[in-house]
RNA sequence: GGAGAGGUGGCCGAGUGGUCGAAGGCGCUCCCCUGCUAAGGGAGUAUGCGUUAAUAGCGCAUCGAGGGUUCGAAUCCCUUCCUCUCCGCCA
């Protein structure tokens, strides 16, 4: 959500930034509704005024028992009725206008954003680890099928398409990677574990942003909960209409969540396989800090994420987004990419985002400095640590032997009981 | 799911239609007094919005949230969220 005052200061520069968005302009519109408002605020406060101290003067006369005086004041403010109510709800009107239309619009990106309209347009910041070329590469779904330990006929049976029933040590390797990823975010990291719900309400997924303008992308529950897509969701939403001491910040929080998204607008896309599911699992971080902190957190954050591949061996490389293919919510967005040999191509695995003060000013989320006698908006970020479904389809594919058989990385040994390699069940 | 109770300022806690943005206490800030790690006295101590050069002044709103009744609502009515108690059910 914006500012609407930041639109009235610098109106061009605001739609040349929804530009960049690909979004239309909307200041002019934008402002014209500012300023209704502002007009029916000041008439309704004028008739408020008018009878607050016309009521107090009603109060005075009965309390001295004058009901002569009383009378005929009241006769004085009984037509002010219809106007003030006729006053409110224009102003009610008018501030739900300007919000309906403000929560439509996405963030804008920071000023060393590169310019573009989509992914082509992204940039190459660094790559890291050597990318092996691998004649006929197997895809994950090929190598996991054949070990006997991924299942989605089973899925389909059950939940239709884009869905996956893992078995044995594939069931064990998902359960490892989160438990590894908490680790390291909890213990080496800061970051403090949290359990969140995975059903929340109206207000959490507008504060993040995926409401009012991207409910097809969500599941929803008969009764009215939302299926949270991420547990930026609810980590992000864990500061909502609060006032935080500055003291306490920066707030680093991680989860490991399923996560579920109706993939509406994929239809054909990542058909087969683990890439694209209905449900999947990720390890979430989210950061909220002071506004001056925001840009440096981005790269903690994304060094992080960073992390947890390296420590994987796997190879990958950090894509900054173009302000044409962030999302709604992002001022700056890192994609990790990791290297899958069985597409013989790069895929997100991560995706790291500074969203600045555009969720908590929907979320009515502040802090208090200790000197400044005013609260600010919290600057949020978020990003996966990593996506938990796209890492054990990276492992089968980057660790996949002639032999059929897929060696575990040392990392992830502790996890496995010791095991160091998944082989071929019978 | 059934029955009931309740949500007031940083905290505790008064207040059931009229000078209530809200008594009192605690906490916190500043000042005075005191000269010793105490006590006492005084003042102050919410947020948002509008107006504005202004975090000056003035105005409006806010007693969980949203509507309504009324000249006037923390106080009455409706809706909704949350908390607690008892019963039922249950991992």
């Amino acid at each position: 959500m914006h500012d609407i005052n930041l639109v009235r200061d610098n109106p061009q520069a605001f739609d040349a930034a929804l530009k960049q968005r690909n979004a239309a302009p909307a200041a002019a519109a934008l402002i014209a509704c500012d300023d209704a408002r502002k007009a029916a605020i000041a008439k309704a406060q004028a008739l408020q005024t008018t009878r607050n101290e016309t009521s107090k003067k009603i109060g005075q006369a009965k309390g001295a028992g004058d009901d002569a005086t009383a009378e005929a004041l009241m006769a004085e403010v009984a037509d002010l009725k219809s106007a003030l109510q006729a006053a409110e709800d224009d102003e009610r009107k008018l501030k739900a206008e300007l919000e309906a239309a403000l929560s439509v619009l996405p963030n804008i990106a920071l000023p060393d954003v590169p310019e573009g309209l989509d992914e082509a347009d992204n940039l190459e910041v660094r790559q890291v680890g050597a990318v092996a070329g691998i004649n006929n590469a197997a895809q994950h779904f090929e190598i996991g099928e054949a070990l006997g330990q991924m299942d989605f006929e089973a899925a389909a049976a059950l939940s239709g398409s884009r869905f996956v029933v893992l078995r044995h040590d594939l069931a064990r390797l998902e359960r490892a990677l989160g438990n590894f990823m908490l680790d390291l975010h909890t213990s080496e990291f800061g970051y403090t574990e949290v359990n969140p719900p995975v059903l929340v309400r109206d207000d959490a997924v507008y504060g993040t942003g995926q409401l009012p303008k991207f409910t097809e992308d969500l599941f929803r529950t008969e009764n009215g909960y939302w299926l949270t897509p991420t547990a930026e969701v609810t980590l992000t939403n864990l500061v909502r209409a609060q006032i935080t001491d500055a003291a306490d910040l920066p707030l680093r929080f991680t989860a490991w969540t399923p996560c579920f998204r109706s993939e509406a607008g994929a239809a054909g896309r990542d058909t087969r396989g683990m890439i694209r599911q209905h449900q999947f699992s990720k390890v979430e971080l989210v950061s909220i800090v002071e506004p001056d902190d925001g840009e440096a957190e981005l790269e903690r954050l994304t060094a992080c994420a960073e992390e947890v591949l390296k420590r994987l061996g796997l190879s990958y490389r950090v894509m900054l987004l173009c302000a044409g293919d962030m999302g709604f919510s992002a001022r700056k967005t890192y994609d990790l990419e990791v290297w899958l040999p069985g597409q013989n191509s790069y895929r997100e695995i991560s995706s790291c985002s500074y969203c600045g003060d555009f969720q908590g000013r929907r979320m009515n989320a502040r802090f208090r400095n200790a000197d400044a006698k005013s609260t600010q908006y919290v600057h949020t970020l978020n990003g996966s640590g990593l996506a938990v479904g796209r890492t054990l389809v990276a492992l089968l594919e980057n660790y996949h032997q002639e032999d059929g058989s897929v060696l575990i990385p040392e990392a992830l040994h502790p996890y496995m009981g010791g095991r160091t390699k998944i082989e071929v069940v019978k």
